[in-house]
DNA sequence: AATTTGAAATTGTCAAACATTTGAATGTTT
DNA sequence: AAACATTCAAATGTTTGACAATTTCAAATT
């Protein structure tokens, strides 16, 4: 039962020393009590402050600068200062989480691509509206190389990702932009491993370069239409795979 | 400039060796060379393994955990095992990762505004198709809520993250919900915090009990207008926000 | 005045030991 | 023979102490 908001987590282990610890900087850090670039007390004076030994406070420290709260620097000024968080550190956080949630929680195949759509289907009447030459430029060249018959099977997944990133680039919104990263960086592979086959791809390039020329001309509601008709042409080959697989023998 | 995709994150510090362990074993999970409930070594093996001290394997295991990529248990059948990820634990690290966004980088109010409209319309029409009658009640009960005069400030912010959850939940899609989590977690607060005073909730809840009603019609033309009209009516009170703030003295 | 040198501060790493927790093997009793 | 209590071993949690590497700053020197 995917419950997606389950209270207890199965076990309830004491949390060690150093998770709160670094529970407690953490809070600090997301309400605004500690700002940004701000140094944190060396790591002698955080053991006595916590009374705990450095090792302990050290593994706090490393938890934070796993999550990008904060960075180290050694030498004379250095030590622990809470970090600014960029765009691409954050991008690839979420991209990471995506991932693992898609390997390893139940989810279908048809939520997966319903997500996709709906989502890209958020950026369509922004990027209609704002695209940039540069934007065309990016998704013609990606284009292209799915057009290439010498592209591998993993290039064209690669270009395939690419073109929806120029897609939701056009939108200009950063946020939007975040946020897609997920979507197509950790689903698209996924989707790719399951239904790509060589056949498959001429197809695929026909609908992309539809998407380009409406694109071009800020056509929202055209875009939209291919970008539903390239969902259901997926859809049909997951079915078609998964018909496959129940045939050849269960589950795994 | 936000560039969303920034190559070079300032300082190239040389990774740390618990890094660049965390980072291999890392690699090992999300390619799925490691498979979920799979004990890694123990730490005395692991050092030796890589050719370095506990102290610092356990510094990247450490790493590790901060990120719920492994779990740890102690005692005679314990160790370190890669982690199945929680829903609610990849919605913990999504709404962390988007409020230090939010609060630390340069994204402009009309940014914000704009990527939520965009993605909850995206979750409209799958939400009108779908809705139950649980999600119409946490609707009535959040808006009766808002309703109320005795409702604090903070508890009708609270109200409002909510009930846009039970409308995002209508949509009946796990991976939207988990998507417009950061949206509405992260993004919901800090709106509120630049615009809500006392006079503005009956407008509110007014836009919100429309909502509801559209949603139990299942008009998903009906809401995404609403939900327009309510993003337009946030962006006016933004702006005037900001005109007080710029009027009143500069920036901070 | 510019350069070099060195000292100080801070994190990075290691080593060895002890504490705590947990599961399983072992022994004892019924 | 079965159920229960005890002991033991394995693994992580924590501490102490020390040394290495790195960076900054200031003093000394040319």
């Amino acid at each position: 039962m995917p419950n997606p908001h389950d209270p207890q987590a199965a076990d309830a282990a004491p949390p060690s020393a150093g998770h709160q610890i670094a529970e407690s900087i953490r809070a600090l850090i997301l309400s605004g009590k500690l700002v940004v670039d701000e140094r944190l007390p060396g790591e002698q004076e955080l053991a006595a402050r916590f009374g705990v030994s450095r090792p302990t406070v050290r593994e706090a420290l490393k938890r934070l600068a796993a999550q990008n709260l904060i960075r180290t620097r050694r030498g004379a000024a250095g030590g622990n200062f809470v970090n600014r968080i960029s765009w691409s550190e954050a991008h690839d956080q979420l991209v990471c989480i995506a991932t693992l949630l898609l390997t390893m929680a139940p989810i279908g195949a048809e939520t997966v691509t319903e997500a996709r759509q709906a989502l890209l289907g958020a950026c369509v009447p922004l990027a209609a509206a704002r695209r940039r030459a540069e934007h065309l430029a990016a998704m013609r060249a990606e284009i292209a190389v799915q057009r290439d018959p010498a592209t591998t099977d993993e290039a064209f997944c690669a270009s395939d990702v690419r073109f929806h990133r120029a897609l939701i680039d056009a939108a200009g919104n950063p946020l939007l932009s975040f946020q897609m990263a997920a979507v197509i960086e950790a689903i698209q592979p996924l989707l790719n491993m399951i239904t790509y086959r060589r056949r498959d791809r001429a197809a695929i390039a026909s609908r992309h370069e539809a998407i380009f020329t409406l694109l071009e001309m800020r056509d929202a509601r055209g875009i939209a239409g291919e970008l539903q008709a390239l969902s259901d042409y997926t859809a049909r080959l997951i079915g078609e795979a998964q018909a496959l697989r129940t045939r050849r023998g269960g589950r795994t």
